[in-house]
DNA sequence: GATTTAAGGTACTCAACGTACCCTAATCGG
DNA sequence: CCGATTAGGGTACGTTGAGTACCTTAAATC
C-alpha cells in the first residue's frame, strides 16, 4: 500500500489540520449530534472536543462557555423554515401550523430547546439568539400571513390581525409543555385551543371597540 | 452569665441534636433561605448542611438528590394563598389577578421558581410537586371564580365560563416570561392581554354555538 | 525561508454532587 | 434505670465536568 495523502501530483499540499471555518463548523457539528443523542445534559465539552476530534482549547477560544455553544450547535441543527399552510379555511390553516409546532416541539430538538432555554437562563444574548431560530418572529409573521389571507376571504374581521392574536396558538401550546412536560400534546388539546379559543377570539373581536 | 440549658430544674433535659421533624424543618428552611438569596445554583448541598448546622448525610437520608430538596424548599417557601379579587367588574378583576401573578413571578421566588421548574427536567413527581403550589389548580380555581362571578353579574355569557378560558390570561403572562425573561412584564401588556384578548374572548364566546 | 498565528495535547485547579465510615447522642424496649 | 437500636455529626473520599495554563507543532503570511 503506498502512503496516500501526502504525495501528490504538482506537490498539491492537503492540510493534516483544520483551522479557522472548517474546524468552527466541525466543533458546531458533533455539539449539535451530542445535543441530539444525549440532551444539554450530556453534551460535555470533552466529549464535544473529542467527537469533533480536537480539544476543549480550540472550542473556548471560540465560545466563552458551555451554554454559549449549546446556543450555537442547536441554531447550527435547526434550520427553520416555516411552511405557510394555505388550505383555504382560517381553522384548518390553524391546526395545521399548531400541529407542525407540536411535532417539532415533541421532537428530540423540542426537548433540546427547552433544556436550553432553561440553561441559558437569564443571559438575554443566548436567549435572543435561541429564540430567533426557534419560534420567534418566523412564527408570528406565519400566523400574521395566515391571518391576513382569512381577512381577504372574508373569514375574519380586520380587526382580528393583530401581533396578540397570531402569538396566542402557540403560547397555548408552549403552555401545555410547561404544564405537562415532554410528551406531545394531544391533538384533542390542539382542536380545543383553535375552537374554544382562537376562533372564537377571532370573532369576538369583530364587533369590538 | 450562668451556663444554661444544661441544668434545669427537675432533671428536664434539652436535647441538644435535633432529630426528625425538627431537623427536617431545619433543613428545609436552610435550603428555602438559599434559594431566595442565590437561586437554585447558589443552593449548594453543602451550603444548605452549613446552614442548618448538619451535614450532607442528613440532607440525603430524606431526599435523593438536589433537585428534590430544591422543590421541597421551594414548597415550603411558597405557602401560595390566592385572594380572589372581587372589585365588581370582569376588567378589574382580571387585571388585579394578573398583577398580583407578574409580582410573584418577578420576584425572587418566581426566577427561583423557574429555576427549580427547568432543574427538575421531565421527573415527573417533581414537575408535581412544585406546579401544585406554583400556580396550578388554585389559579384556575381563582379564575373560574371570577368568571362566575362575572356571569351572575350578567358581565358575561355562560359560555365563558371555560377551563380554557381561565387559564388563558396566566398562559399569557407565563409566555411573556418565556420570551422575555426576568424582568416584570410591563403593566401595558397586562392590559393588552386583557383588552385584546380575554374580553374579546369572553365576548366571543357569547354568540358562538 | 522566517515569523506569526492558531490547533493539538495534556495536565491541572476548582467546585459540587453524591457516598462511605466511624463516632456519638437520643430514643426505645425491657 | 440500662442496654440496644436508631439517626445525626464529622469528615474524608471518589467522580465528574467546567474552565485554564502551557508548551509543542502545523499552517498561513510576509
Amino acid at each position: 500500500m503506498a502512503s496516500a495523502g501526502e504525495g501528490l501530483r504538482h506537490g498539491e499540499r492537503v492540510p493534516q489540520r483544520r483551522r479557522g471555518e472548517a474546524l468552527e463548523q466541525a466543533i458546531l457539528q458533533a455539539a449539535a449530534e451530542e445535543l441530539l443523542e444525549s440532551g444539554y445534559a450530556g453534551m460535555t465539552m470533552d466529549r464535544v472536543a473529542r467527537r469533533a476530534a480536537t480539544n476543549k482549547n480550540a472550542i473556548y477560544r471560540r465560545w466563552p462557555h458551555r451554554a454559549a455553544l449549546g446556543a450555537a450547535a442547536y441554531r447550527h441543527l435547526a434550520q427553520a423554515q416555516i411552511p405557510v399552510p394555505d388550505t383555504g379555511s382560517l381553522r384548518d390553516d390553524a391546526l395545521a401550523l399548531l400541529r407542525q409546532a407540536n411535532a417539532t416541539w415533541s421532537s428530540p430538538r423540542g426537548a433540546v430547546l427547552r433544556d436550553l432555554l432553561a440553561a441559558v437562563g437569564d443571559d438575554p444574548r443566548l436567549l435572543g439568539l435561541l429564540r430567533e431560530q426557534a419560534d420567534g418572529s418566523a412564527m408570528d409573521a406565519a400566523w400574521l400571513t395566515l391571518l391576513d389571507r382569512a381577512v381577504a376571504r372574508g373569514e375574519a374581521p380586520p380587526e382580528a390581525v393583530h401581533p396578540r392574536v397570531a402569538s396566542l396558538p402557540i403560547a397555548l401550546l408552549r403552555n401545555e409543555y410547561a404544564l405537562r412536560g415532554n410528551p406531545p400534546v394531544p391533538d384533542t388539546a390542539l382542536t380545543e385551543i383553535v375552537d374554544e379559543v382562537f376562533l372564537p377570539l377571532v370573532r369576538g373581536r369583530a364587533s369590538g371597540p
